[in-house]
DNA sequence: AGTTTTGATGAAGACTTTATGAATATTCTT
DNA sequence: AAGAATATTCATAAAGTCTTCATCAAAACT
């Protein structure tokens, strides 16, 4: 079952959305806040995200970038219609899938979501890869066996994971790890890549699955 | 191919941009100071500016304001949170089209140059060549099989694919592979070259479609 | 044809980047 | 606050890449 997020401060407005997702056999789960909505992305298999704009405690605008940062699932953005088009060309410039200007009807809301959800392109990985994540233990899953991680190996790892066949620069998996900027040397990520290179092999000792890519970065191969 | 500067004099963070600009295959140059950062811009081609206000040499303020007495290009600015907002303010006067502010997320920095950059889209030769760039991961195809490059011949290859059917100089080459400008001996080019040759005659030994122009340079034939 | 200029080629080694193991610092738990 | 787990730094080894150089081949010029 798809799951798709309302991060909505109106109650009534978050409540007719899910009534009529739910009765399409989505899973919804609804947050009026951006704090708690990118703790529960970060940790749980979410496949879209309908986000109001104007939130308690931070603008969608920075909801979005951040969700941005590591995913790639669609996004629907709930704007009222007084906004300033300013901020939503910002949004579009950052990804943004689709728009719906308050006061909204819930089954234009449900037309869109099925829309984005038709192409495909959700957050479930192809599933050919011998990797999955376990978000709820914070562990990838190789072989059917879990691996144990530190924190900075599974942020690493997962971020892998969701992107295989791709390289990633050090500098963009030392922002994976923090949050903010930190003057940390960019050798720390050749540590971490050798750790987690070591669990799996503790698994499968001729896997080579993390490939460097010399001068650039490294890439999980599927 | 559209080329940016980044006058930013932290590393990281100018290298996690120019990685992803260069994956959406932008060219990118970088300068951690305003008075070679300058020097470039007079005399050479550049589209868009990244200008961090911070910098040791003379703050963004000045550089801005030497760039527009000359120039009209757009330039984006990058300033400390914390700076003061009537410092920004005063850049605005001066004519900066959008401001990132730090801690910065490279996809917005990506965003905000695309939406300046927005007027004339990707050069997308969709020529019927046996070449293809895949920029996620760094490789260039060649009869579908996917070439493995090092950086510099990366560079050079794929820059001849973007732009085919043209001449480039040994010099424009070497400017390529590096960001800055470098003593090297111009002949480097020749050697990468002879390798770039190489790697696709094993996989088509009768390809010849890196073409040399005597006391000019190189060209890739479609 | 002979000379000059320019490019191709292969190999050496200078240089850069990455891997690795160990030491140190930091953070978290209790 | 002590102890454990984790993160980061550092030094050195190992691997890969870039540049230079000497030499040969090809074209251009006289």
């Amino acid at each position: 079952m798809q799951t798709i997020l309302i991060v909505e401060d109106d109650k009534t407005i978050a409540e007719s959305i899910a009534f009529i997702l739910e009765q399409d056999s989505f899973n919804c789960k609804w947050f009026d806040n951006g704090q708690d909505a990118l703790e529960y992305i970060n940790n749980n298999e979410v496949d879209l995200i309908l986000l109001d704009v104007g939130l308690p405690d931070m603008s969608g605008f920075d909801v979005l970038r951040k969700v941005r940062e590591k995913y790639s699932l669609p996004v629907i953005i709930i704007s009222a219609r007084d906004d300033e088009s300013d901020q939503v060309l910002g949004l579009e410039g950052l990804g943004a899938n689709a728009y719906v200007t308050k006061p909204l009807s819930p089954r234009l809301v449900v037309a869109h979501v099925r829309a984005q959800l038709r192409t495909g392109k959700s957050n479930t990985n192809t599933g050919s890869s011998k990797f999955s994540i376990n978000h709820a233990m914070q562990r990838v899953v190789f072989d059917d066996i879990e691996l144990t991680l530190t924190p900075a190996e599974f942020k690493i790892l997962s971020h892998l994971v969701k992107n295989p066949n791709r390289v990633h620069s050090r500098e963009f998996l030392m922002s994976i790890i923090w949050d903010r900027p930190h003057g940390s040397d960019i050798k720390t990520i050749n540590t971490h890549i050798k750790s987690i290179r070591k669990r799996i092999h503790e698994v499968d000792e001729d896997s080579d699955c993390i490939e460097t890519h010399r001068g650039i970065g490294y890439s999980l191969i599927e």
